[in-house]
RNA sequence: GUGGAUGUAGCUCAGUUGGCUAGAGCGCGGGAUUGUGGCUCCCGAGGCCGUGGGUUCAAGCCCCAUCAUCCACCCCA
């Protein structure tokens, strides 16, 4: 063995390829029916588009971007996440200048640097939603309903929901002086990580998971209870409309995001079925986004979901996504001759819109038996000496085993009615 | 970046205190049926035992290094 795929990475394969292609059709089919619409960004962008964006202190700029010098000498990364990479595209094409708000989806690989486990890859890839120009809490549910309808048609129903509001540029400062204060007063007990984190990003220490920092954490005071009274407002207004919905979630004053973006509303859909990476998809509200990596104050929310763990999910559950695979018609050639004239019959018969294969390792009938069988084929066509001389092919059903012998010139009429498929 | 586990056939895995040509099941190919799949039976192909060193008369097994995978931490999708 020469070559491994790149540490992180994976081959996407049959029949799993036909997942992903269900998720993707599914994928527009019901962002559409809630008027998004795709947009397609660059997968690399200049390196200081995401050092502005997602914040220099946050653990994907600091250690997880793929980035790299072009021949130019600019400085390229691979996308980390693809909201900064939207809203750079809505300024860049001054998209503020039609009607707002504007509704976009996207879809696909995004790439950190990172140690791979259970539900972490270097390449992996997200489909998300961003709702830009608005500061409505009526959009706030929207998305978080679109993400939950998303994964009702998957069949995933009983994910939980998690969500809080981080605050905005006046009330969490004033939090976060809160909650340093009281996380000095109470250094002895956390972790070395969490006291070193004080400083560095005091909210962080809100998720650690170790005991000890637990019980300090406990009594911390909480950002759902220091919100100005506008982010109060809106944190309301966002439940109420998720009542409306009825949609069920669990308020998590604990529950930080790691990029700086965010503000107000900010929310997690977990499975813990999971393990460890537990999160399939998550966002929030971004407020200061827009003016950070441009010039206008422009309000937005969204949420990206992992494919990968959704399939993880998926797969704890025992949920069998309805792909299918198989073929209609499988053509089973006896000699030299009888290929031949298969050959342009395997021609007409796909024209038709017929699924239909045929052998190419020049293999007994037997075995083109079998591999008729293994392929899901409705019909197998053989077609031998016999049946030359006959003008004919003797079909086969297979689930039956019923076979009768028909004139080739009525081969494609009688495959019409044999055969159920509603665009032939 | 740190820690733990694991690398033997296409896949899942056996392989004893180191001891002859390295095994099974599944899958794959052929045959039993000179033109018929699923069940059964027979035969066959396929292994630098992750890689490189070392110890030994002898290494799949022991030691070291290295690479890869998995899991966890950090953090996130």
């Amino acid at each position: 063995m020469k070559f491994n795929a790149p540490r992180g990475t994976n081959d996407i394969l049959p029949p799993d390829t036909l997942k992903w292609q269900y998720i993707e059709k599914k994928t527009h089919e019901i962002f559409s029916n809630y008027n998004y619409q795709e947009i397609r960004t660059p997968i690399f962008e200049y390196t200081e588009l995401f050092q502005r964006g997602i914040g220099e202190v946050t653990d994907i700029v600091e250690k997880e971007m793929y980035t790299f010098e072009d021949k130019g000498g600019r400085s390229i990364t691979l996308r980390p996440e693809g909201t900064a990479s939207v809203i750079r595209s809505f300024l860049e094409n001054k998209i503020y200048g039609q009607a707002q708000p504007t509704k976009y989806y996207y879809i696909g690989p995004m790439f950190r640097y990172e140690r791979p486990q259970s539900g972490r890859f270097r390449q992996f890839h997200q489909l998300g939603v961003e709702a830009i120009a608005s500061n409505d809490p009526a959009l706030d549910a929207e998305i978080i309903s679109l993400g939950m309808r998303l994964l009702q048609d998957f069949g995933l129903n009983d994910l939980e929901l998690h969500l809080n509001s981080v605050g905005c540029g006046e009330c969490r400062p004033t939090y976060v002086d809160k909650l340093k204060k009281y996380l000095n007063e109470n250094k002895e007990q956390l972790c070395d990580n969490c006291k070193s984190r004080i400083d560095r990003n005091p909210l962080r220490v809100l998720d650690c998971k170790n005991d000890s920092c637990q019980s300090v954490i406990k009594d911390a005071p909480k950002i759902t209870d220091n919100l100005c009274e506008s982010c109060a407002d809106h944190f309301n207004d966002v439940q109420e409309y998720l009542d409306i919905l009825n949609l069920d979630y669990i308020i998590n004053p604990l529950l930080v995001r790691g990029l700086d973006y965010y503000t107000n509303t900010a929310f997690e859909i977990k499975d813990n079925a999971l393990g460890a990476q537990d999160t399939v998809f998550g966002g929030g509200r971004y407020n200061g986004l827009a003016e950070e990596i441009g010039s206008r104050d422009l309000p937005g929310i969204g949420f990206a979901l992992g494919i990968e763990r959704l399939l993880l999910s998926l797969e704890a559950k025992d949920i069998e996504l309805p792909v299918e695979s198989g073929v209609d018609l499988y053509i089973t050639v006896i000699g030299e001759q009888a290929k031949k004239e298969s050959f342009k019959l395997l021609d007409q018969l796909r024209n038709k819109g017929f699924i239909t294969e045929i052998d190419y390792l020049g293999r007994s009938v037997g075995s083109q038996m079998k591999s008729a069988d293994r392929m899901n084929a409705e019909y197998t066509i053989i077609i031998g000496e016999n049946e030359l001389n006959n003008n004919s092919a003797t079909i086969r059903n297979m689930k039956s085993g019923d076979e009768k012998e028909i004139q080739l010139s009525n081969l494609l009429e009688e495959m019409k009615q044999l055969v159920d498929k509603e665009d032939i």
